[in-house]
DNA sequence: CGCCAGGGCCATA
DNA sequence: TATGGCCATGGC
């Protein structure tokens, strides 16, 4: 990671998250066109399902395979990540938009960002998470991705209020221009979301608990 | 059983 | 522009 101040609330809570949990080294896939599937199943759906999804195309997870697989037999592969009718046609739109640039991280990287992410916004069923996450774990880019759990800390613990947009302002403005930062970060508020800050919270042990708003007991 | 999960689209007012 | 219904599976 990068060397940063740590006299700011942002970098006071990367601080005391990366103590409790490590750096995650994230996102969970082994390359980047599993990361675009990956951020596309899991949409509002739980990391089990999608495992389950992904296992279901065996050690074959390629843009090829998708591209010619017909329509009807993807969405039976990826069933266990549920929504599986637009997930399914979804993934031959970003694949094919992917194809645009020959399958090949690097041709994506030489765009500027926000060109892309006009583009990926453009096709159905991605929104502003599912691209951000794109943008940030697959192909490098600064851009923060919020999510429910972002939101969620946000609401609890003194940072940022309002929707997707203000959140990643916020985070953005605030942090270091940093993609390596913004990976682990986000990474962090995932795995305290899952271990803390859930629907219902489960304050005993957050590392966050001190200074919390909303902290029960 | 009902609730929930690393959203996004669409119809309504 | 703000909400609410809807998609849909599997784990708890």
């Amino acid at each position: 990671m990068t060397s940063v101040p740590s006299d700011t609330p942002l970098m006071e809570l990367y601080a005391a998250l990366f103590s409790h949990y490590g750096d995650p080294h994230w996102w969970p896939a082994e390359t980047p066109y599993e990361v675009i599937v990956g951020a596309v199943l899991t949409q509002n759906t739980a990391w089990g399902n999608v495992e389950k999804a992904i296992a279901g195309f065996g050690d074959n997870l390629t843009p090829q395979v998708i591209a010619d697989m017909p329509l009807t037999r993807l969405r039976d592969v990826i069933k266990p990540a549920g929504s599986f009718v637009r997930k399914a046609s979804t993934l031959k739109a970003v694949t094919a938009w992917y194809a645009g640039y020959g399958w090949e991280v690097a041709a994506v990287q030489r765009q500027p960002l926000q060109a892309l992410r006009v583009e990926l916004l453009a096709i159905h069923g991605i929104g502003p998470e599912t691209a951000d996450a794109m943008l940030l774990y697959a192909f490098d880019f600064p851009t923060f991705v919020v999510d429910a759990y972002t939101l969620r800390l946000c609401g609890r613990y003194p940072l940022a209020e309002g929707g997707y947009q203000a959140v990643k302002a916020y985070f953005e403005r605030n942090l270091p221009r940093d993609a390596a930062l913004y990976n682990a970060l986000h990474a962090l508020i995932v795995l305290n979301g899952k271990a803390h800050c859930r629907k219902r919270p489960v304050c005993e042990g957050c590392p966050l608990a001190e200074g919390c708003k909303k902290r029960m007991g």
